[in-house]
DNA sequence: AAAAGTATTTTTGTATCCACGTATCATCAA
DNA sequence: TTGATGATACGTGGATACAAAAATACTTTT
């Protein structure tokens, strides 16, 4: 284990929730399935109980749904929710590259250049990273906006959106105009102009929800 | 039980996370202070199981700390916090009257100058139920805006920082800005123009941060 | 044959129990 | 008197066991 993570001596329940929710990001999971706390206890050897804790929390963040008495399920999106988390992400981050700028300076100019370059070769090599790379530009920002509490609401958003993404790029081998999207929100932070860069990337976020809207399951 | 409740056998976690969630709202518990489960399920006649599980829900919402084998403490909000929400909630408000707009009618605007009246009222009594008739307004127009998500996180933030409210009504018994402010917002509304009752309500949520900012304990 | 009611089985929800980690207090030394 | 160190007690976290609820399958009756 590297030094990287302070490792505060992990609980069991933290464990689960981590195991769990990576499982639902990489689509492990399809909506709509049920989660068995005795079975995703086992497969981390642990009892069911920390794995329910876990659940609680899942549901707070909306990547399942718990019913009294009828378990665990696997939450899917609507079209209407996956246009609505895009809202409500065009808003929040459109707060946070607001608030970045003031922040970014030359040398955090470079580190962009680098993400975005590091997300065009992630593209062509179809790999699936590219959507950890998009994470990593969004993430930066958000980062650079020091509000912990908004970075923590927009990385959630992220979260349940991940599988839909993943989706999406891997069906859509033709290069999309993200590459230009995202060149041009790093553009409107040069330009110095805190409510443009705002405009761009709202309009940015907003501009991608109709592409992956196809990718939900439409029964639903 | 009347029937207004569909009541779907609430279940024990349930009840003690609105049981918990209560008392903080109203600033029952100090921050700072532990919450010992076996109390609580003392309180409402449960085990203490029912109660952690409740615990995880709160601490993600940022009702409490949950930190490993050291417990549940009541998390107190800095200054710095406090700003920080009222940004939040700012963008995503504006959101709200944004969407709320073409959905309101004439019959809309005078339920709403009930509701501004209601509140003058309350403000006049001195009772802690202005907090109340303010969380209406505002809720009213989050729940025309008719997005599930965007008015869970929105409500979760005002019971975040309900407990100051509290504080800040019980001590200024000057009439503050406060009325004017929101009928400067029904105004907007009626205006037809989106952008610009946006504009309104975030520029009235974040007056209000200040205001506020004096009743947090200075010393965290 | 179909529908309804009952019984069985599966699974959730709750309580009790045990082990480990943390905090507090007392005692001893400087 | 003050600081450090150890012991004791309390409280948290996890596991197992038990009870209740729901889903399913089967039987019976119309």
């Amino acid at each position: 284990m590297p030094a990287s993570f302070p490792e505060t001596s992990a609980t069991a329940e933290e464990e689960a929730y981590r195991h769990v929710q990576r499982a639902l990001r990489f689509g492990r999971y399809k909506p709509g399935e049920r989660l068995i706390p005795e079975e995703i206890a086992a497969e981390i050897g642990m009892s069911r109980m920390p794995v329910r804790e876990a659940f609680r929390r899942l549901a707070s963040d909306g990547l399942v749904v718990l019913r009294p008495n009828r378990g665990c399920v696997v939450a899917g999106l609507t079209v209407d929710e996956l246009y609505e988390i895009f809202e409500i992400r065009s808003v929040l981050e459109g707060l946070a590259v607001r608030l970045a700028m003031p922040r970014i300076d030359e040398e955090e100019f470079e580190e962009f250049d680098r993400l975005l370059e590091r997300m065009e070769r992630a593209g062509q090599s179809g790999g699936s990273d590219w959507v950890v790379r998009h994470q990593e530009f969004h993430g930066r920002i958000c980062a650079l906006s020091q509000r912990p509490k908004l970075i923590h609401q927009i990385s959630a958003l992220h979260v349940v959106i991940e599988p839909y993404m993943r989706i999406w790029f891997d069906d859509c081998d033709k290069p999309h105009s993200a590459r230009e999207e995202h060149a041009a929100v790093i553009a409107a932070l040069r330009s110095g102009d805190g409510h443009h860069a705002e405009q761009v990337m709202q309009e940015h976020i907003l501009g991608t929800a109709p592409l992956l809207a196809e990718f939900v399951s439409p029964g639903r």
